[in-house]
DNA sequence: TCTGGCTTAAGTATATCACGTAATACGTGC
DNA sequence: GCACGTATTACGTGATATACTTAAGCCAGA
């Protein structure tokens, strides 16, 4: 059984949701209010698991809620429903601390898959969204796809020397570790230096940053 | 009507997934091979939907298998089985073209949005994978604010010389610019070394990419 | 007034880099 | 088999960079 709360300034909103709600069966909703007063009292109950928000701006006053609520009582997953779903709002909603986003073009399934999704620890947001964060990995992983062929003249042993390198080791510990002289880890840089045709380490912590060698 | 193809090395896989997909009045399946060049064959076939791919590894082969795929005919979506779903492994995939991923933890449900949900033009990560994606996303706005007080610690002149340096200017050539001895540089960067309690200068152009000090 | 941080700079020792040289090894193609 | 390229290993030398210390002049806040 997943105790609910619902929130919206809009009492008609307020109640839709809950219809929606009320008729799954593994669903109780213990409260649907359109008084913000009244939710900060039932959001105390200890029974409550997970609490739909309505928001229908994203300004600093709504965005404060969500942050008050979930420091308020942190185990409660916070469920935003939200009009506007530009990737900015999406990021604030995010850093409140909210579990889940679901946007204009979310369904009552989604709305149901949502909160079983909370419920069992996960985050949800719905598909436009999740295709925005996607879309962000993919194009942050297809801007090294430029150097794909460079990395790849790097051998296998230089690229181990970056990536200790890259853990912030010295020279001094990248050579005891593999059992060689200083010498031969500074030839190596410099090899590697060569190679890519960079002018000094920043451009090689860039680089190697940007081509998944050393982590950021 | 989505035809689909299917290609795993084990005959019995993707047999058993031929099952799962043929009992879905919407699918079609095209063919299901264990046989590589088989596969080849007929995935020129133009009336290809979606390619299911069950990899067993993530070797150099089966990613190149997926470029070339996507390659031969970019209209066909491909759609990853993947025992491994590893940071560094699902962002080779992606890189590699394919338009979805399922893990291990995906069921035949999944497996049935997934391809109506590429059908749609849509790409579909299932829900460890995508936990995984936004974590990063939510972990990359966290780390910006975590360090914000102490970027605020840095003087103006601290940072104008982070910045230079992050331009990959020697200590000399920063001098140089502002009129200073290579001396004071080298005590400026010290200064900034102790602030932040960072051991190199690798861990310096990771912090200052990390907030925005200079460029990656 | 005095404390504390910012900026400037030098001394000294160590680490790293740039560039050159070179031996060994391993695979590729004639 | 032999030439050729490249990888891996390593050293020499001089230039740069960093680590750690010290310190003077300056200015704001207690």
């Amino acid at each position: 059984m997943i105790n609910i709360g619902i929130y919206d300034e809009h009492k008609i909103m307020a109640n839709g949701i809950q219809q929606i709600l009320k008729a799954v069966p593994d669903f109780e909703v213990l409260f649907f209010t359109d008084n913000r007063a009244k939710m900060f009292n039932f959001f105390k109950n200890p029974d409550l698991h997970v609490l739909v928000l309505n928001l229908h701006d994203t300004s600093v006053r709504n965005l404060n809620l969500i942050i008050r609520l979930s420091l308020l009582n942190p185990k409660v997953k916070i469920l935003i429903l939200s009009y506007d779903t530009s990737e900015n709002t999406v990021l604030k909603i995010v850093k409140s601390k909210a579990k889940g986003i679901l946007g204009r073009d979310a369904t009552p399934m989604d709305l149901k898959e949502a909160i079983y999704t909370l419920r069992n620890g996960f985050d949800f947001f719905n598909r436009s969204i999740n295709q925005m964060v996607l879309n962000q990995y993919i194009n942050k992983m297809n801007d090294c796809e430029s150097n794909y062929e460079i990395i790849n003249t790097l051998s296998e042993r230089q690229i181990e020397i970056l990536k200790l390198w890259g853990k912030s080791y010295s020279n001094q510990e990248i050579a005891d570790k593999l059992f060689l002289s200083v010498r031969t880890i500074e030839s190596h840089k410099n090899h590697i230096m060569q190679k890519l045709k960079l002018k000094s380490t920043v451009d090689l912590v860039k680089f190697s940053i940007k081509n998944n060698i050393i982590e950021i």
